[in-house]
DNA sequence: CCAGTTCTTGACCATGCGGTCCATGACAGC
DNA sequence: GCTGTCATGGACCGCATGGTCAAGAACTGG
């Protein structure tokens, strides 16, 4: 332990899942992270070991905070149902429509590479799994509150409520007008989220 | 006009665009594409030009054979319903999943280049618009035959068809088992294709 | 102030890439 | 059967890539 660090390793790690996200993993030179980062490529492979690496690395990262975020929103939310529906509609909430056609970190990986690359599917798979059971834990809450139809099977349902989020994020990736987005997001969140019969 | 081509035309774009769909773009060398059809490079070139001129090509043809199909099956469906129902369970409908962890080639490649190549995004986004409207049709019909709320509008129905089909193909390339992708599918069908009250 | 250790910088390497081009040969029309 | 035309195959090119390495700089502990 004799010279400290002249990077944040955070600081760099976001650079990096940035430029994978925008541009994807096979789009992304050396060079571009080198820019990206500013540091040496001596220093990135010492630290992080090579490009592959690098990048299971951040998404794995950005797997664990999106899911701690995710749990943090359903956690304060008053009801259970509000933070599903919010968790829906996500994907349509910046006014410019840039995040949107930026999608998701984990789905661009999954797309671009779960067919090729073991690590990355198993990564994809995994996260998914994760995050079908936190809201299905969401779902049940939303149950015993009242807000949600009590005869769905909660696993199910989280299941549906995954698929219909990934499908919006996706219609977001295809460049569609922000407005119909968020139509869309509505829509789907209504239909995936269907209430309790009034009592 | 004097020597006819030693391959057919249809044949190597079909192979083309499986290399394409199942390693990607960027993942696809020209060597890659040259094992695959047979042809020399001076062939392939003088037939269809660079790489990414045949990737635009078999992209639109992709898109145009799907719609095609697309329109005959809800056509042929006795009740526009069952077309639409069929649309959203399809890609579950492989019963070794191999086909649902391939996906789709139109949103393989809307996830992978969509952000970064404007010809693509246009392409993708022409594509969804059009099937906006095929399917916008069918739900228009479906509830002309009682079998869908007919409050509802019927472009904003068909894009959370849409939507969700698109979320159902991307549950698909997770890794999902294809039990769970299956029951994914018919509850999303069941929620995204609202009954008429019954009277 | 020194010694030891680690980080940093950038030169360097081999390779595989997309793309061009030309000599060859196969075919069609006459 | 001859000639002109065009598909073919592969040699060739320049380049950018991902990755390695060694020499020097910066810092810590004593």
């Amino acid at each position: 332990m004799a010279r400290p660090r002249q990077f944040d390793e955070e600081t760099v790690l976001a650079a990096v899942r940035d430029q994978f996200w925008t541009a994807g993993y096979a789009a992304t030179s050396l060079e571009d992270l080198l820019r990206v980062t500013g540091l040496g490529k001596g220093s990135l492979y010492a630290a992080f070991g090579d490009k592959r690496r690098l990048y299971l690395r951040v998404l794995g990262d950005y797997v664990e905070a999106t899911h701690n975020t995710l749990r943090a929103v359903l956690a304060d939310a008053p009801r259970a149902i509000d933070g599903l529906r919010r968790y829906l509609t996500a994907p349509a909430a910046d006014p410019t429509g840039a995040a949107a056609l930026r999608g998701c970190f984990l789905a661009n990986s999954t797309s671009e590479m779960a067919a090729a690359d073991a690590d990355v599917l198993s990564a994809s798979h995994g996260a998914f799994e994760e995050r079908t059971g936190i809201l299905a834990e969401a779902v049940a809450r939303a149950q015993r509150e009242g807000d949600f139809s009590a005869d769905a099977d909660p696993r199910h349902a989280a299941r549906a409520i995954v698929a219909a989020q990934q499908g919006i994020v996706f219609m977001g990736r295809t460049g569609i007008d922000v407005t119909e987005l968020r139509a869309v997001a509505e829509t789907l969140a209504d239909q995936v989220l269907p209430a309790a019969p009034a009592r």
